[in-house]
RNA sequence: GUGGGCGUAGCUCAGCUAGGUAGAGCAUCGGACUGUGGCUCCGAUGGUCGGGGGUUCAAAUCCCCUCGUCCACCCCA
């Protein structure tokens, strides 16, 4: 038997119309933020990713797909979506329309990584940039817009950290004071974290090793050694999020996975999953552009992890979707199986969702199935109707039945939702 | 990349310790009830015991390899 490839998966009904209704809820939201939707390729230049994500990060250290194509090109399936938005908007010149602009984009990324639970090799990202602002609303904006597609998903358990990286020109200067202000305690760290000192000390930050937590709780907070403008800039966008009533939690020791992120980072977390808890990152990233020979343009973004939302879905909101009212149309005999794709046509054209019954089932095995299926009815085409040129509706839940002609069907199917 | 758990019917698992004819529950389909569901009873369908090799008269069971899966680490969505 030929299986699916480790950490990919089939999406199967009838949790496929889960994933349906995220995607477009989210259309919905970010459209209505005046956000468009971009859909750039699944596999870019490898180069792309090495130089914005960074050569350091263990996203291209040890988990791109790369591959060589036909003539030996080497291209990489996309461990994430903002590069390639980079890309776009200076291959096709975006600079020049008026913006900011509002771009979003939902589709699979690749990261070659052992699997664990919320963890996959191929996942979705649902991904928002606003580019050309460098205002603190900008930032203040995306908050707000994962805030009420969180919301109108029924989430009400969900924290926003929030944390200020400052300006590039800072990062050196931080990372001299970590390895200084942990110098002394350096053989009390986990070996891990003795490792990371040296190569991206801003790593040790968010170790979850305990021990190592209550060390690293000596090191000052990024913000006193982040520029005077990175500290006004985030203060700016916590103001604006309490203006909102967005709540949020500053998170001193958050560090994100991507070199490109400086000022405004955060990320979405769920107290539900204990290991891989982060729903959604994201921040500022003012240089990326200009570091892939761009223009100099502002930008800031973030990344919802489908898999994981749809994972941790609010029953009210399943319940919602998967509680759709079904008619089911159940033909004995041939010439009502005959009649049954018109009356189909017309009902449905009319409104009604319903399913027809093909396989010539007895009535008896038809209504186990209804009850089994939950349907909200079942209509009964039979002889005796089809010479009356009726149909008998049958409601699942009270057992109660009427006769009607097939015309008043949609009407009365309308009056019961 | 590192460390551990688990692979037997569509699903959840028993059987393995002491090798000897592959089982149960649920699900599916049908019947009892020939055009009226949920409960009950009866029956049927369904298995290369993840795969390969070895030991043995004989392997689901013992040994080796491999693949898959789950959990944790690393890191991230």
């Amino acid at each position: 038997m030929i299986q699916r490839p480790r950490g990919t998966r089939d999406l199967l009904p009838p949790e496929s119309r889960l994933w349906q209704a995220v995607e477009q809820t989210a259309r919905a939201v970010f459209g209505a933020f005046g956000a468009d939707e971009v859909r750039t390729p699944a596999f870019e230049p490898t180069e792309l990713f090495v130089r914005s994500v960074g050569e350091t990060t263990d996203i291209v250290h040890k988990e791109m797909y790369t591959f060589e194509d036909r003539k030996g090109r080497s291209l990489t399936l996309r461990p994430e979506g903002t590069a390639g938005v980079a890309r776009a908007w200076i291959e096709n010149r975006l600079h020049d329309r008026s913006h900011p602009l509002r771009l979003y984009y939902i589709g699979p990324m690749f990261r070659y990584e052992r699997m664990q639970a919320g963890r996959y090799r191929q996942f979705s990202q649902i991904g928002l940039e606003l580019l050309g602002a460098d205002s603190p609303l900008a930032d203040a904006e995306l908050l707000l817009v994962l805030h009420e597609l969180f919301t109108r998903l029924g989430f009400d358990d969900l924290q926003v950290h929030l944390n200020n990286l400052g300006d590039p020109e800072d990062r050196p200067r931080y990372q001299q004071l970590v390895r200084e202000t942990l110098a002394a305690s350096r053989e009390a760290l986990c070996s891990d974290c003795q490792r990371r000192l040296d190569e991206n000390p801003l790593r040790v930050l968010d170790c979850k090793v305990p021990s190592c937590q209550v060390i690293v709780a000596d090191v000052p907070p990024v913000s006193t050694v982040a520029s005077e403008a990175s500290r006004a800039h985030v203060v700016a966008v916590e103001d604006q999020l309490d203006r909102l009533g967005v709540p949020f939690v500053r998170n001193p020791r958050l560090v994100r996975g991507l070199d490109y992120y400086l000022r405004t980072v955060f990320e979405v977390v769920s107290p539900k999953l204990g290991t891989n808890a982060v729903l959604c990152g994201g921040g500022r990233y003012d240089r990326l552009i200009s570091d892939l020979g761009g223009p100099a343009v502002p930008g800031s973004g973030f990344a919802i992890g489908e898999d994981r939302l749809v994972d941790l879905l609010p029953d009210g909101f399943k319940v919602r979707v998967l509680g759709l009212r079904r008619l089911y149309l159940v033909p004995l005999g041939g010439a009502a199986r005959a009649e049954a794709l018109r009356l189909a046509r017309d009902w449905t054209r009319a409104g009604v969702v319903l399913e027809v019954e093909l396989t010539g089932r007895s009535l008896k095995a038809a209504l186990k199935r209804a009850d089994k299926e939950g349907f909200a009815a079942v209509a009964i085409l039979g002889d005796d109707e089809l010479a009356a040129g009726t149909v008998a509706i049958r409601e699942l839940a009270t057992s109660s039945q009427e006769v009607m002609s097939p015309a008043e069907v949609p009407a009365w199917w309308a009056g019961r939702s």
